[in-house]
DNA sequence: ATTTAAAATGCAAATTTATACATTTATTCC
DNA sequence: GGAATAAATGTATAAATTTGCATTTTAAAT
C-alpha cells in the first residue's frame, strides 16, 4: 500500500500540530484531505504510531505523540541551537545542510533532539550535515518538517 | 468517599509500578485492596490524574503517568567494546546506529574490527554511526549480523 | 446544629475505541 | 507470470471509556 506511509505521516503531522480529541474528529480532517478510510483503520494507525490519548483541561482529551513534548522542542528551537544554518539541499533521498564553519555538530545535535519521526539519523562534519530520513519519508515530508521547525531557511533545490 | 486522595495516590502508584491495560483491570486490583468504587469513578480519577493510555507492544495498551520520562535504555555491552550503543535503524539500505554522546567513533572502530564481510565501511560522527553494507547484502543480513554480535540492542524500526 | 453550596459518586446510556473475521491488495518465491 | 504468503482494510460488533443526571457525602457558613 503506497498511501499508507503518507497517511501515517499526515496523521503524525496533524496530531503534532493541532489538538485532536477523538478518532472521529481526526477522521473527518483526513477525509477532507482526500484520505479514504474507516475509523477501524485509524484506530490501527494510531496504535501503530503509538499515539496516546491524554486528558486535557481545554478539550477533555488530546492525542499526543509518543516522543517528547512539542512545546519544549519548539521553545528550544526558537531560542537558539540553529544559528549558523545556511542552506538545505536534497540528494540521494537525503538532506544535506550547509552551515557556517564549525557549526555543523551543534546544529545536528539540535536536529537529533527534535526526536522527529521523519529523521532516522544525522552525521555532522565541520560545515555540513547529512540527514538520513526514515524509509517511507518523502522529500516533501522532510522539507515540510524542516521548514516548520526552521523558519527562514534558504532552500536550494526542490 | 472517606479518602479520595489516598485512592488517587494508590492509583498513581499502581500505574507507575505495573503495566495496567484497562480500567477494569485496575478496578479489580483496587477492589482487592479494599477500595469500593465503580469504573465510572475510576475513569474520572484517571482524567483527574491526567493518566494517558498508550499503545504497547506487549499488552496492547498501557496506562502511563503524565510525567513519566522515557529512560534511555543502556545496553550492557561492556564486554565487547560496544558500551554506549543505544539503537539501530535501517534507512536507504544502510544502518544508522545511535550511541551515547562521544561514543560513536570507538564503537565504529570495534565494528570495523569485526572484519565482517557484510560491512563495507563505517562513518562515525559524535553520537551516530552510518554503516554502509557491501553490495548485495540485504537489510536482514545486516540485522542478523548485528543482532548476533550485539545482543540486547534495541531496534527502532519495526 | 441546620442550612447551603460544592464535590464525589453511582447508575445507565451514549460515545468512543478496539478487534474478530472476511476480503482485498500487495509482496515474495518459484 | 502465477501461486503462495503476508499485509492492509472494511464491516460489524464487542469492549472500553466517558458523561448526563440524580443522589449522597463533605465542607462551609452562620
Amino acid at each position: 500500500m503506497k498511501n499508507r506511509n503518507e497517511r501515517l505521516m499526515e496523521i503524525r503531522r496533524l496530531i503534532g500540530n493541532r489538538n485532536i480529541s477523538s478518532q472521529e474528529e481526526l477522521l473527518k480532517i483526513l477525509e477532507k484531505q482526500g484520505y479514504e478510510m474507516t475509523q477501524a483503520t485509524l484506530s490501527r494507525d494510531l496504535k501503530y504510531l503509538k499515539v496516546a490519548k491524554m486528558p486535557d483541561n481545554q478539550t477533555g482529551y488530546v492525542y499526543i505523540l509518543p516522543d517528547k513534548e512539542k512545546v519544549v522542542e519548539e521553545a528550544e528551537l526558537s531560542g537558539q541551537g540553529l544559528t549558523g544554518l545556511i542552506s538545505l539541499d536534497f540528494s540521494q533521498g537525503m538532506a544535506i545542510l550547509k552551515t557556517l564553519p564549525g557549526h555543523a555538530s551543534s546544529i545536528a545535535y539540535t536536529l537529533d533532539n527534535l526526536d522527529a519521526y521523519e529523521i532516522a539519523g544525522t552525521i555532522a562534519g565541520d560545515d555540513t550535515i547529512l540527514l538520513i530520513p526514515r524509509d517511507g519519508v518523502s522529500q516533501s515530508d522532510l522539507a515540510n518538517l524542516l521548514k516548520l521547525r526552521i523558519p527562514g531557511l534558504a532552500k536550494n533545490s526542490e
